[in-house]
DNA sequence: GACTCCATACCAACCGGTCGGTACGTTTCC
DNA sequence: GGAAACGTACCGACCGGTTGGTATGGAGTC
């Protein structure tokens, strides 16, 4: 609620920062405390002083990204689209462009830590749960206008769909990691693309990209 | 007198095991050399013995992984279909089938620590990225020969859409893990049914479950 | 002068890994 | 055949370094 404009990226700001690079990189229990203190260039009473623990910074940085990623999403292009299916797959285009850099880069956070800590740390699994529950929501909106537009009556919700979409990224995520680069990840979202293509009896449109 | 059989489990043999089942709980750098010999019930005299370092415990771990999971799924009832697409679709309803116990004891293994050591152990996602892909080529090979039957020429290969089922598997397990049980990747693999059929033209066979 | 923000110094527990030693079966050599 | 020599499996105390976390004090601001 005492959110205000900051000026300078404050001690907080940048242990944040620095836990969603590191923690994509080596994982939530392989980051430690002095990892995050070095990346941020602050110090262990900085860290303690902004975070009560380990799992309290574990937490703001499954927050943070969810808010991070809200706004980047809203951002994005596919919006324009007038057409709510076009906007679903304009996600997935938008998806896949995102696909660029080395892999902690556009590597999702909240699955990264939900893999360690669904069981050891529920207050993190949550705010990861939170996170990812979000973001498919947005995307549930525009399958459901989807679906209102074509007059579809299925047998699977838009709710489903839409988590259905997170579990391909995911899962594509670790194919990435297996392979050690992006490229099946983007396959695996064409994949998805073309299963919404049919679903809605709309067989491959546009051109190649 | 040679003894073929063993009666009674080696220590090797339950460290892998206990590495198996603690990992996937806990994941792997939470999982410490001492928590394995305690699960195992050695000292960690025995661990040094059969493992060079926690590292080549990975390493044997995912290969185990492997060749467990690899006969596994070799003796499940779906390979007795004579038509090939049937196997596709019969292993994903074993794969949704098995969903069932704790989180830990479904999940898997290679997915859950390639998360985690994809950047500081390339020792160990090799060994997992093998597990996987392994595991890809079977249904690969069924889904080639499906192909082949139905005539298809798709803009997809066979390879790709093999290793898409193993995306969604993997991001099913982590839906799961958000959510806290397997009723969501329930449906990511019944989406994924959906895809393949309507791939081969065949909507929706068979009865609700 | 109280409060926020942050640095320094420090701690006990725990980490992966080492090491000297034991128990025991097999091989070798007389 | 018996005993020395050797190999494998395992034990558990121990080591140096790292861990998450604390105690305390000082600089800046209202």
């Amino acid at each position: 609620m005492t959110v205000e404009a900051q000026p300078a990226p404050s001690a907080r700001q940048r242990l944040l920062d620095a836990a969603v690079m590191i923690v994509r990189q080596k994982g939530f229990a392989a980051t430690s405390v002095d990892d995050l203190c070095r990346e941020a260039g602050v110090t262990k009473g900085a860290f303690f002083h902004h975070f009560a623990s380990k799992d309290a910074l574990g937490v703001a940085a499954a927050d943070y990204w969810s808010t991070m990623t809200s706004g980047f999403f809203a951002d994005a292009p596919y919006h324009h689209h007038a057409d709510p299916l076009e906007r679903v797959l304009g996600y997935l285009d938008f998806r896949r462009a995102i696909l660029q850099g080395t892999l902690p880069e556009f590597t999702c956070l909240a699955g990264t830590m939900l893999q360690e800590v669904h069981q050891s740390s529920p207050a993190i699994a949550a705010a990861c749960d939170a996170a990812i529950s979000l973001h498919a929501e947005r995307i549930e909106a525009d399958i459901a206008a989807a679906m209102a537009q074509h007059g579809l009556a299925a047998e699977w919700t838009a709710a489903s769909l839409a988590l259905h979409t997170q579990a391909v990224l995911q899962g594509a995520f670790i194919l990435a990691k297996a392979k050690g680069g992006p490229a099946i990840a983007a396959d695996s979202i064409e994949h998805l693309q073309r299963y919404i293509r049919l679903l809605f009896g709309r067989p491959q449109t546009r051109g190649k990209d």
